[in-house]
RNA sequence: GGGCGAUUGGCUCAGUUGGUAGAGCACCGCCUUCACACGGCGGGGGUCACAGGUUCGAGUCCUGUAUCGCCCACCA
């Protein structure tokens, strides 16, 4: 094709030229009919929509966009969605804080609502509006199908080559569908079970939460030395507490047994002080003589140390806190309902503590003043208040009994970064209970199903209404199981929905299969899984990756893809983890206003795999400042002939020692990429660049212009050097800077350079047996010269009356082999080149032009 | 308490099987150069956290220490 190279080129409005063209010509598109063995498939991470995108996105979304272009290069069907995650809670949160509504299941569904605020709900409007559970739902999917177009424009702009079409949301239908779907066969398969334990809950969201979900807070507490009364009358029994309040709820007190200090008590009882409750006092290997007085106090539920004694010794239920995190009106039935109790009746446990310790301190059976420390506390990641742990009936998968088979199915993926591996080990190895999937709110994806009512109108859990596959997804709340109506909803002999949504790593651990239409039949889920590669961050091992392989095991019996690939976080110039509540965001479109896409990515993709890395505007001039130069550097090469010059005319033995450096180069890149090591590829090859630019083109500069006493061949060698390399460099820099390349590229040839091969050796044999050592000694000696005239402060371009190099054998000979270049390149009118003797030095003596010098 | 990383010039970082320390930024000097002033050329600057060990030779391998970061556990 005939060239158009710009006089002036630039990198303005690249981004929004290439975004079209790509479109419109589908180069991302997934061919549909690729085999598996053609296929690279990428578990994209959905980004939750109810946040915003941030600079940590920007970075590691750019990571996996290299290697979806490099494998695309390597002739793969590059199978590349995105995903919203718009389901669950972070959601629900923003569209109360949005509209400043909140959700009542008890309002009926009002088909006129409005809401009456959007975004700019005033500070001081506590008074969330309560509004039906559809019209919440339906606020849920406006506010996310605004994001989710606010998120996809800034993926294009960064230019992400994913295939716009194959987008899914993990609160769509198709993810409804195939959650549920995953969830009913977990049921049957045994691996899905309802469970009536005691469970981790966050007292403000009134909901369940997961053992992945938790987070430790440090907080201000206090132990309070408190006695217990031997019922062998002799003495008390002190130990020391930070929850007095739970003092009604004891069980037991515990001790190790080993302590002496207790051995000869194992077995006996004690009365609890002001509920005068007789408990035992027993031995546990959980207890630590150092802590407190050596004893402890059980209650269900303080903690989940609790759980584990009250699990482990058999040991009754005496509940005392209810869902809303107050203490119950019936106090357990070992504690009078008229005595002490009734004081802290309907009490927050904050509250019921003052109670209880001045009712101590009154009793006499506190032992001097509380002692006040600070001590971690679990908190629900999202939660305010510390969890309380009460008894519900929750969902659980199987996860502890897997434990085996989840760590084997780590050992069949490749870590990226390696090390990375023990961090999953670690968290399947300490796991301490199945996973909780089943959340008490309103945004998820709901249980597909009901229960009967007995004649008496109460629930009978055990038996439990299906829906059938097909009829999926379902809502119970509003669809009626088989061979009951509307009507019989709620009444006796009739059926009630399941009131919960399932956790939302319950539907993201399946973005594989929402990603692959799996189920549906149309032939995509047998050409991607398992998958090629999961890009995530490594904060969450134990979250999305852990549920992704939790679900393939149960399932499939393999792991869901064969590469991990870690990301670290951005730092801020602080070393801090940036984010939001640091106050230190950078807003991402900002940052591609002012440095533009592949300068970003530059930056992004400098960054070694795994590692955290300080945000830093400086690398992306640099990035910026590599586009500009491809611009001009390629002007340049191309502008000596308007016509493809063939590669069999590189013979000068300076250009094929070039290409043989270019060929070394493609190895490492390649080797690099297969790695996931995309940065090593980026530096190998932005170093070769640089060099190309400073030290080749000055040298084959004059050559390719075809200057005087230039014979025509080694001109043309010139000009297919300059087009072959740069051809390959295109190449090699696309995964990175894609549009600056695919600028150059339209410039002289069709098509996009995405859709190119990768370059091989093949295209590389005219360097094959070349003398390296050509362009270097040119390159030094293009040095020396250049060094002289800056001492002598003179211009790079002034002339030189002689230069005498004496080199030794393979070097003079080389120098020889480039003289012309070399003296062209320095402006030098007599370059002589002189054996040195065997061990005798060499050196280099530039005389410059008696006029300039 | 257990595990995993990191520690290299002022700053941000490379350094793949052990072979005389690298880049960019910043700094200094020079050059209005016919691809590029969003430029070019050149220069100064580091006992590779510390202490031992292996080796002819260690930034690189081994042991220990310190500091920083992350994950997990503990939570009376």
């Amino acid at each position: 094709m005939a060239r158009r190279i710009p006089d002036k080129p630039t990198l303005d409005g690249l981004e929004a030229r290439f975004g079209s063209v790509w479109e419109d010509n589908g180069v991302y598109r997934f061919d549909r009919t690729a085999s598996r063995a053609d296929v690279y498939a990428i578990d994209t991470p959905p980004p939750t929509v109810s946040g915003s995108l941030h600079v940590g996105h920007v970075f590691s979304y750019t990571h996996t966009d290299t290697i979806a272009r490099y494998q695309r290069m390597q002739g793969k069907d590059v199978f590349y969605p995105m995903g919203w995650d718009d389901n669950g809670l972070a959601t629900e949160r923003r569209v109360q804080n949005y509209y400043g509504v909140t959700c009542d299941p008890s309002v009926p569904f009002d088909p006129s609502f409005t809401p009456v605020y959007a975004g700019n709900v005033p500070k001081d409007l506590r008074d969330r509006t309560p509004i039906s559970r559809k019209n919440f739902v339906e606020l849920c999917h406006t506010l996310t199908t605004e994001d989710e177009k606010v998120f996809e424009a800034l993926w294009r702009r960064l230019g992400l080559s994913v295939d716009w079409s194959l987008i899914y949301t993990t609160i769509g239908r198709d993810a409804q569908r195939i959650s549920q779907r995953a969830f009913l066969q977990n049921l049957s398969a045994g691996v899905a079970y309802p469970h009536e334990a005691p469970t981790l809950w966050d007292v403000d969201f009134r909901s369940a939460v997961a053992q992945a979900e938790l987070v430790d807070k440090e907080v201000p507490g206090a132990y309070h030395a408190v006695a217990f009364h031997r019922t062998d009358g002799q003495g008390d029994v002190v130990i020391e507490t930070t929850r007095p309040e739970l003092l009604a709820a004891c069980v037991a007190l515990v001790a190790h047994p080993d302590d002496a200090r207790f051995k000869p008590l194992f077995g006996s009882t004690v009365r609890t002080p002001l509920y005068d409750v007789e408990v035992p006092l027993l031995p546990h290997e959980l207890a630590d003589p150092e802590k407190g007085s050596g004893v402890a106090m059980i209650c269900t539920f303080g903690d989940l140390t609790d759980v584990i004694w009250w699990r482990e010794l058999q040991l009754p239920t005496r509940a005392i806190i209810g869902r809303d995190g107050c203490i119950l009106a019936t106090p357990p039935d070992a504690v009078a309902a008229d005595g002490p109790y009734g004081a802290i009746v309907g009490k927050s446990s904050k509250q019921a503590q003052k109670i209880v310790v001045s009712q101590l301190q009154e009793s006499g059976e506190m032992i001097g003043e509380a002692r006040a420390i600070t001590h971690p506390v679990k908190f629900y990641e999202k939660g305010d208040r510390p969890l309380e742990i009460v008894t519900s009936r929750q969902w659980f998968l199987r996860t502890v009994a897997d434990r085996d088979a989840l760590l084997r199915r780590a050992t069949e993926i490749t870590w990226h970064p390696s090390f990375m591996k023990s961090r999953y080990d670690d968290w399947v190895k300490g796991l301490n209970g199945d996973w909780c999937i089943s959340r008490q709110r309103f945004f998820g994806v709901p249980f597909p199903v009901w229960y009967a009512v007995d004649a008496q109108g109460e629930t009978d859990f055990d038996t439990v209404l299906l829906p059938d596959v097909d009829t999926l997804p379902i809502d119970p709340q509003s669809d009626v199981p088989v061979g009951y109506t509307e009507a019989q909803r709620g009444q006796p002999g009739g059926f009630i929905g399941d009131p919960d949504v399932m956790d939302t790593w319950a539907t993201s651990s399946l973005t594989p299969q929402i990603a692959g239409h799996w189920g549906s039949g149309d032939g995509l889920w047998e050409r991607m899984y398992p998958m090629d590669l999961r890009p995530q961050g490594h904060d969450i091992i134990r979250t999305w990756l852990f549920s992704t392989v939790v679900r393939a095991n149960a399932k499939f019996g393999v792991a869901p893809w064969t590469n991990a690939a870690m990301s670290g976080w951005i730092l801020d110039p602080d070393r801090k983890k940036m984010s939001k509540s640091q106050g230190n965001v950078v807003v991402p479109t900002d940052l591609l206003d002012d440095h533009g896409s592949d300068a970003v990515r530059y930056w992004a993709s400098s960054a070694r795999p795994g590692v955290d890395t300080t945000f830093d505007p400086g690398q992306m001039k640099i990035g910026r400042k590599l586009a500009v130069k491809l611009l001009n550097a390629s002007r340049f090469a191309l502008g000596f002939s308007d016509t493809e010059v063939d590669a069999a005319k590189i013979s000068a033995p300076i250009d094929r020692a070039l290409v043989k450096r270019l060929d070394t180069l493609v190895k490492e890149a390649t080797l690099a990429f297969e790695g996931y090591d995309y940065a090593r590829a980026l530096e190998r090859t932005e170093s070769f660049f640089w060099s190309f630019c400073d030290d080749y083109l000055e040298l084959a500069k004059g050559r390719a212009y075809g200057g005087e006493g230039y014979p025509t061949d080694a001109t043309e060698s010139a000009q297919a050097t300059l087009q072959l390399v740069l051809d390959v460099l295109l190449r090699l820099f696309a995964p990175f800077i894609p549009f600056v390349t695919d600028e150059v590229w339209s410039w002289w040839r069709d098509g996009s350079v995405h859709s190119q091969a990768w370059p091989t050796a093949t295209e590389l044999t005219a360097g094959h047996g070349a003398n390296d050592l050509v362009l270097s000694v040119a390159a030094e000696t293009l040095g020396v010269i250049r060094k002289s005239k800056t001492e002598a402060k003179v211009s790079i371009k002034a002339p030189v009356e002689k230069v005498v190099a004496t080199q030794r054998g393979e070097r003079a000979a080389a120098l020889r082999l480039s003289a012309s270049d070399v003296a062209d390149a320095g402006v030098v009118s007599t370059l002589t080149i002189v054996d040195a003797a065997e061990g005798g030095s060499e050196t280099l003596e530039v005389t410059l032009d008696a006029a300039t010098a």
